[in-house]
RNA sequence: UUUGCCAUGAAUCUUU
């Protein structure tokens, strides 16, 4: 079935799901039997465009047939039902997969604590950090990237920032994403010095801030007003030969209209369409 | 050749 397989996943990362389903329905004619990766590859790709029902429908014929899920099944399960604020039945399958003895991976546990961090739980995640650490499972960069942005979300910038604290010096858990997420933890929070010196102090580290980075620092400093320090990073970005795309022209147009700086505004634009971002 | 095909993180606006 690998040969399915992967014209199944061509279909799917091109958005063709019904051509990926007549595939998955013409090696079955062939009486090639689909296995667990092509029922992983369909289901990620149900979740992709919300089709959450069908996904899960897909899950059930699965078990129906016999087919075991893996980790990686329940990973994707979780992480679309994660993404459409279903909380409760990602929980439920975290809890199926207990049952059924498969072993959280990394993988799994950082899905997990998005899930659960998207939705505010993250006392929840804290309790299931502690069984990841029980089961040998180290966190990486995604997983402290995850759980600071959780709790910044969750208006719990003291715990980010303790916790970034905490791990930053461990080598290989801190890198650009998760400098952003406590910055625009920081950023939110109102503290706009504290998250520009996190910036300086993420460039100090030899971490390159990407476009992400800029537009975050750029979007704290001019909703507090400091538009001109605002643009002064975006202009650093553009000569460290880092791209602004439309999220951080956005952000710096909706700022200048705001306070009626209508030549910026303008002169954005065409900067804007001289880069081929096209404005929305 | 413990082969090959599948899953996770950060920024703006909009919103219930």
């Amino acid at each position: 079935p690998g040969l399915f397989n992967s014209v199944i996943k061509g279909f799917a990362m091109e958005g063709r799901s019904d051509d990926a389903m007549k595939v998955f329905l013409e090696m079955q004619s062939q009486g090639v039997q689909p296995n667990v990766v092509t029922y992983n590859t369909l289901i990620d790709m149900l979740g992709k465009k919300d089709d959450l029902t069908e996904a899960l429908r897909l899950y059930h014929d699965m078990k129906s047939m016999n087919i075991e899920p893996t980790v990686i099944t329940f990973s994707t399960i979780i992480n679309h039902l994660g993404k459409s604020n279903l909380v409760d039945q990602a929980y439920e399958l975290w809890k199926e997969m207990m049952a059924l003895g498969i072993r959280p991976n990394l993988i799994l546990y950082n899905t997990l604590f998005k899930a659960l961090g998207r939705s505010g739980h993250v006392d929840a995640a804290s309790m299931i950090v502690k069984q990841m650490a029980n089961d040998g499972v180290n966190p990486d960069a995604f997983t402290f990237s995850i759980l600071i942005s959780s709790l910044g979300k969750a208006r719990k910038v003291r715990a980010a920032k303790a916790l970034f604290e905490r791990v930053k010096d461990k080598p290989g858990v801190v890198d650009v994403v998760t400098y952003t997420s406590l910055i625009t933890a920081i950023g939110k929070s109102g503290k706009v010095y504290e998250a520009m010196r996190y910036f300086e102090e993420m460039k100090l580290r030899g971490h390159e801030p990407n476009v992400v980075s800029y537009s975050s620092i750029i979007d704290t400093l001019v909703k507090k007003g400091k538009i001109k320090e605002g643009y002064a990073y975006f202009q650093e970005m553009v000569q460290s030969g880092c791209d602004p795309n439309g999220i951080t022209f956005n952000t710096l147009i909706h700022a200048f209209a705001k306070v009626g700086e209508l030549k910026l505004t303008k002169s954005l634009l065409k900067d804007m369409e001289a880069r081929g971002c096209g404005p929305d």
